[in-house]
DNA sequence: ACAGAATATATCGATAGTTGATATATCCCA
DNA sequence: TGGGATATATCAACTATCGATATATTCTGT
């Protein structure tokens, strides 16, 4: 018997770190989460419906995220919409997630792949 | 007619990602290239042989590597080598992604979900 | 009040990358 | 000379992404 819970890639994919990314920062809808994600990676992932829609589903059922119960104030709300947070589980994904990113930038910096920080140059 | 070259996803995967970064510190052979890989995520990402040759051939076709025809001192040769080195077309690949993940790290920290580095708190 | 555009969610087939198994051969050390 | 690590290669199964398609609601301007 298969367990109920497909794991996802160990290093996040795009869709998944930019969602978890958006959640961590603010409770959100589907479709905000995809207009969040086109600023917050400054347009180079766009993500499709099929992605965005596929993706949640999928970090639903790993309880990475959760659906939100309550709605905002209904002359704000939007009936179509679904809200979505991220769980403790997610922190700790995206949190390990954003740690490697981290050290592979630090890395390529270290070898001048990228320059370097403001105050690099600036403190002996 | 379809072009020859296959456009390889615009956010790197984790696979050519860590192919190029190597790549871009020394010459390497595939081998050596999996080793490195191992340790620059920190054991976070393995290359299978499936995975390291596949991506391999891709980013040849890609023309973002290239086999190189010198071999070193046959002293310290292993004829079953191949030796691979970066293009400037895989450079710049490869500095658009880590500007990416860049962004993706700085944005995170603005939003507190990763420690600060060891300047930022003590700087006015 | 109406039309049209933007918002919002959902599913599907085609494409492509990853994985783990399998295979084969060479190199190095005891 | 035997065995384990090194080194490359291919394959089938699986999984994620992508773009098209679909459907319905909300908003905006006339």
């Amino acid at each position: 018997m298969k367990t109920t819970t497909s794991p996802l890639p160990s290093p996040l994919t795009p869709a998944s770190f930019y969602i978890l990314l958006a959640l961590a920062m603010h409770e959100q809808h589907g479709y905000g989460i995809m207009k969040q994600t086109e600023l917050d990676s400054s347009g180079a992932l766009r993500l499709g419906p099929g992605t965005l829609y596929g993706t949640i589903k999928r970090l639903l059922e790993q309880a990475w995220i959760e659906e939100a119960d309550e709605r905002p104030d209904p002359a704000l709300d939007d009936q179509r919409r679904r809200y979505y947070r991220i769980t403790a589980a997610g922190r700790q994904a995206l949190n390990l997630e954003l740690e490697r990113l981290d050290r592979a930038v630090t890395l390529a910096r270290k070898h001048h792949l990228l320059p370097g920080h403001k105050f690099e140059s600036t403190l002996a």
